[in-house]
DNA sequence: TGCGGTGGAGTAATCGTTTACTCAGAAACT
DNA sequence: AGTTTCTGAGTAAACGATTACTCCACCGCA
């Protein structure tokens, strides 16, 4: 493969030059600008990264580590950060760590060790791996979940109002008996909508129980099996669900016990999907800002990256309900 | 941050030893190494990935460039080849070209630039991007799409024979006037999808009318649009779509026509998705093995970075046809 | 005791850039 | 003209690992 002495062999130059040249740092005389570049692109010369990288102690890559690639909410919050990533010349590689703090941990020793030059992480609840990039001063934003302690520039969704808007809203429909199906114990999202459920009926003076919460992994197949167990032991005459996954999962669940959605029993699910809309009766949602959290979380990093001292902020996007038939009685 | 140097210094050994210990590539008194390792820990140190590569000309991550990170389609895939890589060290890093071919060109530089160990992708038309990979001898494999005319390695699922065999079902369930919306011309499993439905109608010695076919991007709105104006002005019976987010666009067209799916207009969409079982009827859908082509993909680039040597293949796996309610009349 | 062989550790070259430093020549002064 | 300033290009020193090569000490054998 090409190198930039190769080039400059060609050219007639010394490797300073071309360097310079295509680097464009400081000024050099065109006629060699031209010898330079010609002999490149006869080359298909392509600098070397990591000797790049090497020199400059520094990669323009930033390092997106979501928890589920397969989750429409995290596949937008990428799209976010890449789109705002690219305008300005940085590339984005995309880590899924799958809700598993050991993949999340060999994703930040990857980041580490390659020295991306920034990383935007929505922290599991291990944050021994967060703080391995924190110990280190690596740039970092957390998304979608906080790091409790932590001094890191975060971008939130203030998931506890919008879940306890989805239940007054769901309270307001007339109905009673609201149950909640939320992700596991620790994932501060799933906390959030947990509490955010609770003070909507505490608000209303409704009795929680705990009989009607149920815990489980943010997937259909917990999701499905805990929706059955409530529908068949706790008879609720609604259900909160906190993601899009978990929703196919009670949805379902709804089918084989022969229990219609919004007539008989009410649903609001996180996140907005495609599908959302096409299916009897359309679900009602907690749409969540996704694209922009992650054209937030980007600009934020960026702005670390330019300047490492300045103070860490918490930004916290709102969420917005919007009602379909779901949750409609009528 | 720590350096080999550190470390050696720390150990009161050479950087040498220092290299050979963590590496193991070589025997060290377990004395030293077991100095080596404390020091290592002691200082948190975390190898220098850059110089690492640079001096071993090659980095044990490969890139994964695909078409679209919001279709499950292909986020499957990445799992796929993600758990492959993962049980031999490798790293994989997601790049979204998005369609794009200029975005491909962009994320195919990066990795000629970090000088990755392989790349797998699904390609644009444009092959000229897969072209500067194959010039450098990049162990490269192509997935979902082939690239004609180029001995590189190929994972395909025979997409062609699957749209034939659910047009046939179609017919066989006594659908008459069957359209099609399919993907962009030149993007192969667009056309293979379209050529497969017409297969289908000539054999059964139906004519084929370009009035039935419409091709977009493949997203929901396009699709959408295409769907309404064969609803307004072909007056289908049936529809085969080419991908899940177009079937989004297709299911809602029918909606605003207030026609409804099966009973009216027959509906058979590629690629099986969670809501596909919530929708009524359920969706008929074309089920396309894409993990199992991400870990074949995998497979095959590994074993083309151990030799470059070996013969090009190709590997064609076979949809599966699962029919539900949107493809029955009953 | 002397000698070849061997295992294990250190020395230093190397990978391909970027960039501080140097230097030559031209321009702009006195 | 002589001196200073400036511009632009070349020289060479990094960056931090890996590894070919060297060397030392020790072992076994005659």
């Amino acid at each position: 493969m090409a190198t930039i002495s190769d080039v400059a062999a060609m050219a007639g130059v010394s490797t300073a030059t071309v360097s310079r040249a295509l680097n464009g740092k400081s000024t050099v005389d065109p006629e060699l600008v031209a010898r330079v570049l010609a002999a490149a692109k006869e080359l298909g010369y392509q600098p070397n990264g990591p000797a790049r990288n090497l020199r400059r102690q520094e990669a323009a890559v930033l390092a997106l580590i979501i928890s589920d690639v397969e989750n429409p909410f995290f596949t937008a919050i990428a799209r976010g950060v890449e789109d705002v990533a690219h305008t300005v010349g940085y590339s984005v590689v995309l880590c899924n760590a799958d809700e598993n703090a050991d993949k999340e941990r060999r994703y930040v020793d990857v980041a580490i060790q390659e020295r991306v030059a920034g990383v935007i992480m929505s922290p599991t609840p291990d944050v021994r791996n967060a703080d391995l990039l924190i110990n280190r001063n690596t740039p970092l934003v957390a998304v979608d979940r906080p790091l409790p302690d932590r001094l890191v520039d975060t971008v939130l969704v203030d998931t506890r109002l919008a879940a306890r808007q989805a239940t007054e809203h769901l309270l307001a429909k007339g109905y009673t008996r609201i149950g909640c199906v939320t992700g596991p114990s620790g994932v501060r999202t799933a906390d959030d909508r947990l509490s955010g459920y609770r003070d909507a009926l505490r608000a209303a003076g409704v009795r929680t129980s705990p009989r009607l919460v149920r815990r489980t992994e943010f997937r259909a197949a917990g999701a499905r099996k805990a929706a059955a167990e409530l529908l068949a032991h706790s008879s609720p005459d609604a259900l909160l669900v906190a993601n899009s996954a978990m929703a196919t999962g009670v949805l379902a669940a709804l089918g084989e016990a022969g229990r219609r959605p919004g007539r008989e029993v009410g649903v609001v699910a996180f996140d907005d999907v495609a599908w959302a809309e096409l299916i009897d009766p359309p679900l009602t949602v907690v749409a969540q800002p996704a694209y922009e959290m992650g054209t937030v979380a980007a600009q934020l990093l960026l702005a670390r990256i330019a300047d490492n001292g300045r103070a860490a902020t918490t930004t916290t996007l709102a969420a917005r309900l919007i009602e379909r038939g779901s949750s409609h009685r009528g």
